[in-house]
DNA sequence: AAAGCACAGTTAAACGTTTTACAAAAAGCT
DNA sequence: AGCTTTTTGTAAAACGTTTAACTGTGCTTT
């Protein structure tokens, strides 16, 4: 049983073609009655514009592809699911692939999302310095870097947060409080935001007058994390406090704690980073720095319209770097001296 | 710049259109030289075949539609990404959306991934008993339904695991550990695996000889169920244990006891429901039921892939039902009598 | 009242593929 | 050699839209 065409409403609704694809698409004034004729026609038979066909010959397509490194990690789950609802009160669909932190994953995604010919992509590269078929969109559509990028150095529009100010916020946050031997714990200092955010809590502590913290990279994997982590602890004085640079360095640091028996907000204290549910649903809740994610993903959809929209395609990228903030719960102690 | 077409690559190479499509489709056997004559033609201009003309024309497309709850939940995106995983390797590409647990989302949401006419769908229904919107696709296209099913009542082919068993499960865990006096935290009992894990608890209780538990409604928000769990615990007697049946009543549960100041493991014992990292994460980690995700999809998609290429459509609609486990940490004291 | 002009609708030609029907050449059989 | 069959390639007709060009019709404007 085959799907009703755009031929068939006609007849049924007794207009030509262009009439009911006038009707549908808005381009030009129809008639209030004819449009009405054509709505129940289209009812009547159950029919849907065939996107393919419409692609095909107005070489438009209402579709923004999203390539986010890896689906499962919440903080980009949530981007995505801001940008999806974004994207559909717009009229646009979205088409999302992981690249799973991999150089070549990312390559071959990019091609098969481009291969759809979206209108724009919205994209968190994997790693810091943006891989050939990343930077050739530049000349393919328009493209709205997020997150795990340098800045000042690429040819696109991009959203981030201040990783600067809210590392070194963290760290004040920790110095303040009179601790004075801080570990950082990294995911990866290859990624731009991650160097930031050290570079900012080596500010911090800078201006506290304490000697350089040691700063450990634990990977993109909580569980590998985890035990170099509890590897350094073991091999290490103590610190009195451990700053965690991401999500999952936070869970690789919670789970390294809990095997050692340290007991977060007593034995040592904590800044988490990104701010989840499970952060708070414990007995001493997590202090930590909280990414305005619903504000990046409405940063990056502007932008990207914007540049849908314009004609002056040419115009100079554009970087728009919003602030985090510190939330404050129980897993910082006071040091008394 | 507009995209190269067929036809230039085809002039290029010497050839017919019809036989750089041969080359590209593989759909009939082409010789050796012509062959790398349009090869090399496509690389030389860059070619790509279009998607759109090519769906047009062929009416199929390799595209599968994923439907889930809400992307943010850590459940649905590991689903959804095994399911991208393997849908790329067989050649396909995906689209998801978040029907965000309200029908109505979820009808609109149906109706946009339907426009692409993809070749398969496969969905987690948000509610326990179908809409219509979903039903609907048993005569549109080959769908398979994950988790939220009662599996015997619908016309689909399923996935799920075994609720009863799981519930039993955990609670005979209880039981043996010498709990009487259990509470059962549910989400939503109008959601059959909710159900069906409750069944399966009281089963395991009714074997040990004890009273039937009180089971409380928690709802799918995490503040609104703490608030519900607190203001229960604080009107009761204090149970020795809580079988908590989501990830999200795991969570409101934990915020409600870190509020009463009762200690997991020690004042209180718990099962989780899902495995996820900030389970294990934390001084005294969760025993929990852990689904196994991967699996669930692995034969969600095989089950799609075989109503794809099968042609007898109408076989029987099949359900596999796939065995949860118990992962026994610390957070289960025994009772000494 | 003629000329000009919006306005609303129609006709028919694209858009870039795949595929059917056909042709020519090669191969297999008596 | 003459016949059928197989193989490999081509020409041209779809697929279901959108849109450029066109046709009336009624309304200003002079």
């Amino acid at each position: 049983m085959r799907k009703p065409s755009i031929r068939e409403v006609a007849k049924l609704a007794d207009v030509s073609t262009a009439t009911v694809s006038n009707v549908f698409s808005g381009k030009k004034p129809v008639n209030d009655e004819l449009k009405d004729r054509v709505r129940n026609a289209a009812a009547q038979l159950g029919y849907q514009v065939d996107r393919a066909a419409s692609q095909l010959r107005s070489q438009r397509n209402k579709v923004v592809t999203v390539l986010v490194p890896n689906i499962t990690d919440t903080f980009f789950a949530t981007i995505v699911s801001h940008l999806e609802n974004l994207a559909f009160e717009h009229g646009y669909d979205v088409i999302v692939a992981s690249s799973h932190d991999r150089d070549d994953v990312e390559a071959s995604r990019v091609k098969a999302l481009m291969s759809w010919k979206p209108a724009g992509m919205i994209a968190i590269p994997c790693s810091g310095q943006l891989s050939e078929s990343l930077l050739n969109l530049r000349h393919l559509c328009p493209t709205v870097l997020i997150d795990r990028v340098a800045v000042h150095a690429t040819p696109f529009d991009t959203v981030t947060i201040d990783n600067r100010s809210a590392g070194e916020m963290a760290c004040q946050h920790l110095t303040h409080a009179g601790h004075e031997n801080i570990l950082i714990a990294a995911s990866n200092l290859s990624f731009p935001p991650i160097r930031e955010r050290v570079e900012g809590a080596f500010l911090a502590i800078e201006k506290a007058n304490l000697a350089k913290p040691d700063v450990i990279e634990l990977g993109s994997e909580l569980e590998g994390g985890a035990i170099k982590i509890a590897d350094w602890l073991a091999n290490h004085p103590k610190p009195t406090a451990i700053f965690a640079l991401t999500n999952v360095t936070t869970l690789s640091t919670l789970t390294a704690l809990a095997e050692c028996n340290i007991k977060v907000g007593q034995d040592i204290s904590l800044v988490a980073f990104d701010d989840y549910a499970w952060m708070s649903a414990r007995s001493t809740s997590l202090t930590a720095i909280r990414q305005p994610v619903e504000e990046v993903a409405a940063s990056a959809w502007s932008k990207l319209l914007e540049r849908i929209d314009s004609d002056r395609k040419n115009i100079d990228p554009n970087a728009t770097v919003l602030d985090a903030t510190l939330i404050e719960r129980h897993s910082v102690k006071k040091i008394e001296k």
